[in-house]
RNA sequence: GUCCCCAUCGUCUAGAGGCCCAGGACACCACCCUUUCACGGUGGAUACAGGGGUUCGAAUCCCCUUGGGGACGCCA
């Protein structure tokens, strides 16, 4: 009798940032194949990752997860028989089965410190041979192992992979994967700081949360063997494994906010709405058949099969998300409309946060539309905006502007103060003048030279549409005529 | 570099050996509709990566090459 009586798949995002277009990918194909076999979806919240894992990126991953309409059946809001749903408050499990691992000799401590393991891959990449620990701590005595743990040195736990052999998983979209055990690092499953890595806790968790289906994108593939591995150490049945091909930027690479927006948050401030982009996903890798494009979640539970999973990687294609979402646009009813409207595009909380900033700079309501344009828009024209200052070139400024990006996106927290002390910080270790790069920052975000103080704009309009505005312009400058 | 995964128009895809000198959609071009702009309609251009097999027959099966991607963290 197996262990699985029914099917029970999960969504277990990372809380280290904006929800990710590609967490929404592999959602809603857990969703679809949950409800196509009756089953279960959870949410789980990975946050093991101490230094980047933050309480707000929860929140938000939870609030566009339900904007879409992806529900889940259990998760950390909802309570159910195999809580908690949050890997923070579970670390007493961890540590309980990873001293069950050692017992049992699968696994074993390993004292080596960062700077030794950041040697050992430094010659190895030199001799030009794969990076991997070697193994220095395995073969410690009991006494050794014994002592250290009294002197109290901080350590790691470590998988004990097989040294020959090859592990194996049948993929149910792609068959039989084989890798060899040699090629397999002793994978850490037990940080110095008491937390698990995601290894071991997406194992534990799978089984304990009795996950029948491990339904996640591509990039896990090779590690499967390593989790293969741990299913037979703990002695547990293993869950079914499909791995979803990755979405694409343009360049076919890996989707990245450096060449895409990715965050949920962004198309819905965009003006995306949630069945254009779950249709729109769905799209991706998979088909309706019949030259069907157009569908909603509930058509897709009926007709959705792994085997029709095309394993290509496919680019998320903005255009024809665009295409798609004026579909649904037009399809609108007018309380729909009147609805959207007031509440997405002016919302109360928006306009709240926008009024310290706007309301002193008219002096007649009918101001309102054409001052404030920015807090709406999505891109911008800058055709005509003198953005390029004097003894620069565009080129310049649009490495200047990208730069600028990669300072904002390292921002624990998006808030006016810290805005202007990075952009000032910027200033200075590239050392431009202030107008130089404060006008044409606002140019960049704004559109216009006289708008409400920068920095607090730039609270307001958020983080996604200004990372978006930002290289966005720094590309349009580009193609400006005589640069 | 090593291993793993993948490969049909620029992009998303249909295609499970004959229905395919390859169908649909986005984008693009032309025309029609229209006081404008959209929408809509009609038409056009554009793809089976290459080479070997297997077969009466291959986009579909096998092998090699090439190309792309991913993984090689006390990140997930």
């Amino acid at each position: 009798m197996s262990y699985f009586k029914e099917v029970r798949v999960r969504i277990a995002p990372s809380p280290t940032g904006d929800p990710h277009v590609g967490t929404a990918y592999v959602a809603l194909f857990n969703y679809v194949f949950a409800k196509k076999n009756q089953g279960k979806f959870l949410l789980r919240i990975e946050d093991t990752d101490q230094v980047r894992a933050k309480s707000s990126s929860e929140a938000m991953i939870m609030q566009s997860l339900r904007w879409l309409g992806l529900t889940w059946d259990e998760g950390p809001d909802k309570p159910g028989p195999c809580g908690p749903y949050r890997q923070s408050e579970r670390t007493a499990i961890y540590r309980e089965h990873t001293d069950m691992l050692i017992k049992s000799g699968h696994a074993y401590r390993c004292f080596c410190t960062a700077e030794r393991l950041e040697e050992v891959r430094a010659k190895q990449r030199e001799a030009g041979v794969t990076t991997a620990y070697d193994r220095h701590c395995r073969g410690l005595s009991a006494a050794d192992v014994e002592a250290n743990v009294r002197k109290q040195l901080p350590h790691v736990v470590r998988l004990k992979m097989p040294v020959s052999g090859v592990t194996s998983f049948t993929d149910e979209i792609r068959g039989l994967v084989e890798i060899e055990n040699t090629r397999m690092d002793d994978q850490v499953l037990l940080k110095s700081d008491g937390y698990p890595t995601y290894h071991l806790a997406n194992v534990v968790d799978d089984h304990l949360m009795k996950i029948s289906h491990v339904i996640r994108a591509e990039e896990w593939i090779n590690s499967t063997p390593k989790h293969v591995v741990l299913y037979e150490a703990f002695g547990w049945e293993k869950p079914k494994f499909a791995h979803l091909p990755l979405l694409r930027n343009a360049d076919k690479s890996k989707i990245s906010k450096r060449k895409n927006p990715v965050a949920l948050t962004y198309y819905q401030r965009a003006g995306v709405l949630p069945e254009a982009l779950v249709n729109f996903l769905a799209n991706m890798g998979w088909s309706f058949g019949n030259d069907v494009e157009f569908f909603t979640v509930d058509d897709m539970v009926k007709k959705f099969e792994f085997k029709n999973i095309h394993l290509g990687g496919p680019v998320f294609d903005t255009v024809k998300l665009t295409w798609m979402n004026q579909h649904y646009m037009h399809k609108m009813t007018e309380d729909r409309f009147v609805d959207y409207v007031r509440n997405e595009i002016f919302s109360d909380s928006y306009l709240r946060q926008m009024k310290p900033y706007v309301l002193e700079r008219m002096s007649r309501f009918e101001q309102f539309v054409d001052n404030n344009f920015f807090f709406f828009n999505g891109a911008l024209d800058y055709a005509g905006l003198e953005i390029i200052p004097k003894g620069k070139t565009p080129q310049e400024i649009s490495t200047m502007l990208t730069g600028l990006v990669e300072k904002l996106d390292d921002l624990y927290e998006w808030e006016h103060e810290r805005l202007k002390a990075v952009t000032e910080a910027y200033k200075d270790e590239i050392g431009w003048k202030p107008k130089d790069i404060f006008m044409t920052l606002r140019l960049a975000v704004t559109g216009r030279k006289d708008s409400p103080p920068l920095f607090e704009t730039m609270g307001v309009i958020g983080r996604e549409m200004v990372r978006f505005r930002l290289r966005d312009c720094a590309q349009k400058i580009l193609a400006f005529p005589g640069s």
